[in-house]
DNA sequence: TTCCCGCATGTGAACGCTCACAGTCGCAGC
DNA sequence: GCTGCGACTGTGAGCGTTCACATGCGGGAA
């Protein structure tokens, strides 16, 4: 007998139902327009009006379900991030920052994690959270396979890339890895060395890339030979296994390794073998993670500003979300050398 | 003249817009009903309606819109991760540990960060992804002050503490701290030192505090008297300082770093102090993170199974959400004692 | 006074889906 | 032959917003 409308929707107890708007409508006494209107700051509701709302906004609680915002606006002011390894000090304090300016904006953030790296995985990713219902992704994922990635993704997708290269249909933030790397070798050659070694990172890494023409780029300009070039993982562990070959070489003064890390298995390696750091061999790292100061001995480093990085991407991503056009924006942030003890002039011969 | 249905809500140009069910149910010849039921795996579909059906969400490339789904279920399948510093290796591998589990069940996650600590910014940044939508809740905070937002949360919201101290009432997941710096302060006795310093973390961290507990334990069963507490910021920097301090000491052979990075800051001032480690002093840190095994000397540790712990708190969560009940579940996983080269027998006297 | 206009407010549809329910059809049972 | 019941499918309401438009009301110009 009882007609469609007899029972509630929503009859699992504990406690009531948050409030919506037209609870509030009721009990102020108006439409839900509105309130709506109240929620929006339209200049056409009067004094009076706005203030009742606004108490039985508070009485009742009531804060706008962002779900129906969403469906009804097309936009649920969330990104997302896909990143390779966020357990990485560079990914995760561009992360950081990439949060703390979407929060300041009202957006929320979803990370998506890559397991594995491949052009299916990151298209996949960027999907995931499109699926999902972000209105815009950031790609932290700065190796040829995931730039690759970007330019398969469909246009209509707002995106950002972190450290992608220069060929790129995407809008990019970098660091001047080149300007870095150049910087570093600079510091070692301007030392009195003769030569500088180079330990780089991995060869699908544009990063890795970048840093290596930085370094070639600084011999050249100084008249320096270029010796052999090792090849590690970004790990403690490689820099540490590659440092044996390095060992192997004649003349070995000076080391330019593409990140803190490798750079502080390379010191192990010489500290094990009774090589002296700085004295016999400089050692400059890249990135100035928090730990670099306090290794031994405190690393001369390249540091690179994460947070300005995270935060020109979500300036770039919101103007493309408002604008609706994908642009061709490259925001370069510098990076600038840290030196400490880990260098020191070449000794004379 | 034309009725209100003339004109498409959405003319903005760019490609047409995206296929909806009703687009789909169209393509088929059904309707949206059972398209929804192919969707949901229903078992009264007939096979070739299905196929049918099947066939035209791959000609329309249609995806199901989250975000009505979100609004009428009431479930997002959103989960929110709040953290204090995700740059720090121990809550950026929970967060990975969940982002992954979480993934592998079909949530996304949304993160929130944390500037400061304290009751207010925690129960705010719980506050602020409930009205994003998430389903349920992990706080990655072990201190007093998040432990305390945790007591004060509405109790409707499904959430998971991470590393919360023992008297909580909601459900937490933890290293087991005490059992770990038992561990690592027995280690050191066995070597034969006759005293233990410990460096503790900061006072308001509870694993600070449960550290300090494991390591009186260990010293108490072994009839060994307690030594004054240092204590540090969990900073390399902050390891450093406090060397100078444990080096005004008289007799210290064995020191319990509660983090490695605070250890790395002692190894540094002990190495420019000239005091040989571990031939002089041996050093135990905690964490093993991936750099630990580099140090100069690699850095004997406790790991802590970080990804174990993420994984943990989505289930717990997940079953929260799923029952509906807040339990009070309490989820220890065992750290584990890793030698390597700081630590050695005590010289005989 | 009359008309018009702008402010303040209300009305109803739409967003894209799921839920509850109401058919429809074919076939076995009495 | 009629009823009943299962398998399959369709209908319409409703989730909580915003958007487009309609309406009521008061005041200044003509």
């Amino acid at each position: 007998m009882s007609g469609p409308l007899a029972r509630p929707r929503r009859p699992r107890g504990r406690g009531q139902r948050p409030a919506v708007m037209t609870d509030v409508a009721k009990l102020a006494g108006v439409s839900h327009q509105t309130v709506s209107r109240v929620l929006h700051d339209s200049p056409h509701v009067r004094r009076g009006t706005r203030e009742r709302v606004l108490a039985a906004i508070r009485q009742l609680d009531y804060r706008p379900n962002p779900v129906a915002q969403a469906l009804v606006t097309g936009r649920s002011r969330s990104l997302g991030v896909v990143s390779f390894d966020t357990t990485l000090y560079g990914p995760a304090s561009t992360l950081l920052g990439i949060e703390e300016a979407a929060h300041d904006r009202g957006y929320a953030v979803s990370i998506a994690s890559l397991r594995s790296l491949n052009r299916a995985s990151v298209v996949g990713a960027v999907q995931r959270l499109r699926d999902q219902g972000v209105d815009g992704v950031v790609v932290i994922a700065p190796q040829r396979a995931a730039v690759d990635a970007l330019l398969h993704l469909p246009p209509e997708v707002p995106v950002v890339a972190v450290e992608a290269g220069p060929d790129d249909s995407v809008p990019v933030v970098a660091v001047d890895q080149i300007a870095g790397a150049a910087a570093a070798t600079r510091h070692l050659l301007e030392l009195g060395h003769r030569n500088v070694w180079h330990i780089a990172g991995p060869e699908d890494w544009l990063e890795a890339e970048q840093r290596i023409e930085g370094w070639r780029s600084a011999l050249r300009a100084a008249g320096a030979a270029e010796p052999r070039l090792f090849r590690g993982d970004w790990s403690a562990r490689s820099g540490y296994d590659v440092g044996e070959h390095l060992l192997a070489e004649a003349g070995v003064t000076a080391v330019f390794v593409a990140n803190d890390q490798m750079a502080l298995g390379l010191l192990r390696r010489l500290h094990e073998a009774g090589r002296e750091t700085p004295g016999e061999i400089s050692v400059v790292g890249f990135d100035d993670i928090p730990e670099a100061a306090y290794f031994t001995p405190p690393l001369t480093t390249v540091r690179q500003d994460f947070a300005e990085v995270g935060r020109s991407c979500l300036h770039l991503l919101l103007a493309q979300i408002d604008s609706r056009v994908r642009s061709w924006t490259r925001v370069v942030v510098a990076p600038e050398l840290v030196v400490r003890g880990s260098t020191t002039a070449a000794r004379a011969r």
